[in-house]
DNA sequence: AGCTTGCCTGAATCCTAAT
DNA sequence: AATTAGGATTCAGGCAAGC
């Protein structure tokens, strides 16, 4: 068995375990895993390629080139043919977890419906899908599409029986200001001095994960000592986190070059004190509100008349939220501008509501909007 | 065919058109849009039924280690079924699709990895999947799993080559803080004087869909006068909503207590006036100009000098409409993209003209022409 | 030092009418 | 049907350079 040895983790190496804790293999994972023992590992990290199926290049509006993901080990002949190497791995992965061990797969509306779908043929049970709302994604340049700012991920049992699999509820809820946590998170992705770069400056890995995302799936659903595995290991992100937080890890990973990567990245981690092992708040939201989601909920209606404090302009609201003034529609920030032949308006301010003789600022209805949304944040 | 006809919405009906327009369909859902004309529908809305028998499975005593052959091969057989009436569906869905329509599903993850499956599998094409964040989810009671907070919508296209489906981007990004819309919305569940009561206060329909999610869909993806089919009626959410946004429903329910709540709905619907619909104008809908119009009307005249914004580049118009940088001729966007080694380049927003001081760019002119071309009819 | 400006980049299924 | 060419299109954040 052909594997690179990292420092090992802190917490101790269980009695007789034929393992190879903290320790990257090289190789296919169906063909490592199958080499492990049934039933020894408590958790399961996977983030497979995506089968991204990209066709030509795409330029920024700046016309500079987009570096899209366009490796080898992403190309697939067909869905059958990815779907056949879904149910391998996920086959082997469901042999090594223990009976109340936990997988947790990542990915995008290109694969994540196959993954589902394999996971749920094979056995496995569905605790949840969690969404992984990227604070900073890749904006959509054309504008043929919504931005694509969310990742999905699944988190599944070995089986609808499996019982005792770990969930530290406690701790999430107290970290999460005694709020339940939910299944969307918020969380930025990978970039400044996370990231992995070459010697070349160029990014080591097309697909680097945040820590702050590992650490969120770690503190949630393994405790401190627990066997990590990770099929796809890439980067090194599973094996950096899990180190990190006092877990042991295992990665499985057919290139030499992210191999040693991730190693040199793992041997400089400086595991956290045992105390610290809690789980980390959550981010709030930034608590930007739409005027499209004020008439949405209905509290100004589509037709209604926007004026001024002065009551000079007057505008009407449409069911977009967008607003009309004359032939003129737009936003309420561009249209306030144009009203008043500036570069600039805050359209919250600028604009009111005239009911019963008075006069209520749109941004009153904002900050219901934020009320209703706290909860959520 | 048994239908239920609710007031005409306002748009004009397609003349000689044979679609039910703003009808609910009594029946099965295959078998109703078999009935109807191929490529005939803009927009399809699907909230299909979850899978019963899965259900059934959870609560089968389970406790000791079933054989793991027998237990998947039950549970495929479950999954069978639901995949195969998942398959009909979408099938006489696409039938009835126009080749620039569209598909929205709402789906949890019970359902919706075995729709986005198969609908891959029958040649859609995903455009985006939306994440429907719930601002006020149902708790999780057990505190066994994350608080289950959001559904996911796949939207897709008739398939990978479908063209010119409607995306109302502009407007879009208007509403939304001048900002492109992201494929994560945050909307409350539907509840209060929104949710439908029986005559004994409890909820007619288990799964109502919020009004709000409904708008931002249709207003996304359709335009006024736009025909919309929902094969899983319920309750009646879309069709309150188009009727409501000056869009054509047709809808299709098995249950007749659920089609007669939803027709009593939506007769109460009072649409919102034309004003507060209009499309708003989106630039790449725009009559197309071309440059030699420009020149010809005496606007800029041949021997012109063009100048980009920081003046590094000089180019002279020509009689014919082309420009020349030295000795090389072309288009205004052609020589655009030569000036900056580019491969493209938008001529319009790139050159101007200088005079008394000032540049002018000749995106100016075309607006002329185009406010000539209007009044001229 | 501290602030402003500009540049670079991120798992992307990213155009369409006219010829 | 396939090709050509017009021309429309981006947000947040990290970092370096300039002031």
């Amino acid at each position: 068995m052909a594997f690179q040895r990292t420092g090992a983790a802190r917490a101790e190496r269980p009695e007789g375990s034929a393992l190879p804790l903290d320790t990257i293999l090289i190789g296919d994972c169906v063909a490592e895993l199958e080499k492990l023992p049934a039933g020894s590992v408590d958790m399961v990290f996977a983030d497979p390629p995506y089968n991204l199926q990209l066709q030509g290049a795409l330029h920024r509006p700046d016309d500079s080139l987009v570096d899209a993901v366009t490796d080898s080990w992403d190309r697939f002949e067909s869905f059958s043919a990815y779907d056949a190497f879904t149910r391998a791995w996920l086959l082997a992965v469901r042999r090594v977890l223990k009976p109340s061990g936990t997988l947790w797969v990542i990915g995008s509306y290109h694969n994540i419906f196959r993954v589902g779908s394999a996971l749920q043929d094979l056995g496995y049970w569905i605790l949840n899908d969690v969404v992984w709302r990227k604070a900073n994604p890749m904006p959509n340049f054309r504008g043929r599409r919504f931005t694509n700012a969310h990742e999905t991920l699944i988190w599944a049992a070995r089986g609808a029986d499996a019982k005792g699999y770990t969930f530290n509820y406690e701790a999430l809820k107290a970290g999460n200001e005694d709020l339940q946590p939910r299944s969307d998170w918020l969380i930025p992705i990978c970039s400044g001095a996370e990231r992995l770069k070459g010697e070349d400056g160029r990014k080591v890995h097309p697909t680097q994960k945040p820590e702050a995302l590992l650490a969120r799936v770690l503190l949630s659903a393994t405790k401190p000592g627990d066997v990590v595995l990770d099929p796809f290991f890439g980067s090194g992100t599973t094996g950096a986190v899990a180190r990190r937080l006092g877990r042991h890890f295992i990665g499985v990973e057919r290139d030499r070059d992210y191999a040693a990567a991730a190693n040199a990245r793992i041997a400089a981690v400086t595991p956290e004190a045992e105390e610290a092992l809690t789980a980390a708040p959550a981010k709030r939201d930034a608590a930007r509100v739409a005027f499209a989601t004020v008439v949405e909920r209905g509290l100004v209606a589509p037709g209604a008349r926007l004026v001024d404090e002065r009551r000079r302009y007057e505008a009407v609201v449409r069911a977009d939220g967008t607003i009309a003034l004359g032939t003129v529609i737009g936003s309420i920030h561009r249209i306030g501008a144009v009203a008043q032949g500036r570069e600039a308006c805050n359209g919250w301010t600028f604009w009111h509501v005239a009911e019963a003789g008075r006069l209520t600022p749109i941004d009153a209805y904002r900050e219901i909007i934020r009320a209703e949304d706290r909860l959520a944040g």
